[in-house]
DNA sequence: TCCATTATTGACTGATTGATCCATAATTAG
DNA sequence: CTAATTATGGATCAATCAGTCAATAATGGA
C-alpha cells in the first residue's frame, strides 16, 4: 500500500498515523463499542438489528461500517472487550482474600448483580456460547483464550486451600477447578432466567460449602 | 361460528370432528413439529427462518400455517413438546435407582449425550432461556410449569438419602435441590460449549460426590 | 490555498424475512 | 352428483435485513 503512515496497535483498535491527516472521529469509539455491547449483550447476536446498533451507539450507519466493520466484527470486538473485562474481574475477585475458600466465594459471588436489570441480563460471554454452540470458530477460539486463564488461578488457589487444611487433600483440583467453572455459569444462566439475588447467593454459598473440609 | 363440529382437546392441539369432513391432512403432524423441535432446538429462535423449518419439516408453507399457526406458535409448541419429553426422562432416572443419590446421579449422567452431534446441542430448554431471558411472559410461564416438578421430586429423594444416612442431615434439601438443578444446566451448556463426555461424567461425578456423606 | 485522506449523512440496494392470497385438490355428508 | 370444508402449492406481499454508494465536510501538510 502507498502512502500509509505507521501504524500503532492500542487496545485492539488500528490507529492509523498518516503522513497527510484526515477528518477525525466526531465520536468516542470505546464508548459507542460499550453501548453496542450493552444491546448484543441483552438480546443476542441474531435477534439484534444493526438499526438497534446504531440508536443505542448514537451513530450513523457509515460510521459504524468505517469504524468496526461489520455487523459481526462489531460482535467480535465488543464480546473479545466484554471478556477481557469481567475476566479481570474475576481474577481480582478470585485472588483478593487471602483464604482461598474466600477467594472462590468472592468470585461467585461476585456474578450476582444487585440490580435488577443487570442481573437478567446475564453474562455476554454464557449467551454467546449458549447461541453459537461450537459452531463458529472464532468464538471457540475466543473461548479458549478465556477460559483457561481462569481455571489456571481456580487450580493454585485450591492447591493452596488443601496447603492451608482448608480443602480436603483428597479433591482432584482440576476437578474441582472445572466445577466452580461450571458452577459459573449455572449462575449466570439462573440469573438470566429471573432467579433473584437471594436465591443466587444460596447457591453460591451452597457450591462453596462442598468445597470446604468439615 | 355455524357449522362447527365438536372438538377434542388431544395432545395440545385441537382435533376438529366437523359435520362435514374435508381434505386430510397429508403429513404426520407430529413428525413434522419433531423435525421442527430439532432445527429450533440447534439453531435457537431468531436463526431459524420458516424456510429452514419448511425444509426440515418437509411440508409446503401454507401447511406450517394451517397446521401450527405461526412461526412463534411452533416454537412454543416444540419446546412445551420437548420439556414434556426430557422432564418425563429426568424422572424416571431420578427415581429409578433404589438409592437416592445414585437416582441424582443417574439423572445427571442421563444429561450427557452419547453422540457428538446430539451432545453438542445442548438442552432446548437452557436455549430458550438463554436466548429470552425473563423477556417473554409465555416462556417464563412454561418454564415456571417445569421446573418446580422436577424440583419436588428432587426434595423428595434428597430427604429420602437423609433418611437412609446417604446425607448429612445438616444439608438444606431446598438448597441442594435447587444446586442440582443449577448443575444440571451447567452441563448442559458445558456441553453446547463443546465439553466431551469425560469432562462432562467428571463434572457430574463430582457434582454428586459433593452431596454425599463422608 | 489546494490536496489527500478520512468522517458523516442520507439515500439506496438486493436479498431475505414472516406471513397472506388464491386457485385447485381431496374428503365426506347429504 | 353437489355442497361444505380443509389441505396443498405457488405466487405474492410489505417489512426488514445487512451492507453500499455518493455527495459533502473536516482535517493537517504541502
Amino acid at each position: 500500500m502507498e502512502g500509509e503512515g505507521s501504524k500503532l496497535l492500542i487496545n485492539q483498535s488500528i490507529i492509523v498515523n498518516p503522513l497527510i491527516m484526515a477528518r477525525p472521529r466526531e465520536f468516542d469509539r470505546e464508548l459507542a463499542l460499550e453501548r453496542a455491547t450493552r444491546v448484543f449483550w441483552a438480546k443476542g447476536y441474531a435477534s439484534t438489528s444493526t438499526e438497534d446498533l446504531l440508536v443505542a451507539m448514537r451513530i450513523g450507519r457509515q460510521s459504524l461500517y468505517n469504524a468496526f466493520g461489520d455487523k459481526r466484527a462489531l460482535y467480535l470486538e465488543a464480546l473479545e472487550r466484554y471478556q477481557r473485562g469481567t475476566t479481570s474481574g474475576h481474577l481480582q475477585r478470585l485472588k483478593g482474600p487471602s483464604s482461598p475458600l474466600a477467594g472462590i466465594e468472592a468470585l461467585l459471588l461476585g456474578l450476582i448483580a444487585e440490580d435488577d436489570g443487570q442481573r437478567a441480563m446475564g453474562c455476554m460471554g454464557v449467551g454467546a456460547a449458549s447461541e453459537f454452540g461450537t459452531g463458529d470458530p472464532a468464538l471457540v477460539e475466543l473461548r479458549a483464550k478465556v477460559v483457561p486463564v481462569l481455571f489456571s488461578s481456580l487450580v493454585e488457589r485450591l492447591h493452596e486451600g488443601q496447603a492451608r487444611g482448608e480443602i480436603d487433600l483428597a479433591m482432584n483440583v482440576e476437578d474441582a477447578a472445572s466445577f466452580i467453572q461450571m458452577t459459573m455459569t449455572g449462575l449466570q444462566l439462573a440469573a438470566r432466567s429471573g432467579a433473584g439475588v437471594d436465591a443466587l447467593h444460596a447457591l453460591a454459598h451452597f457450591a462453596v460449602d462442598r468445597l470446604k473440609i468439615d
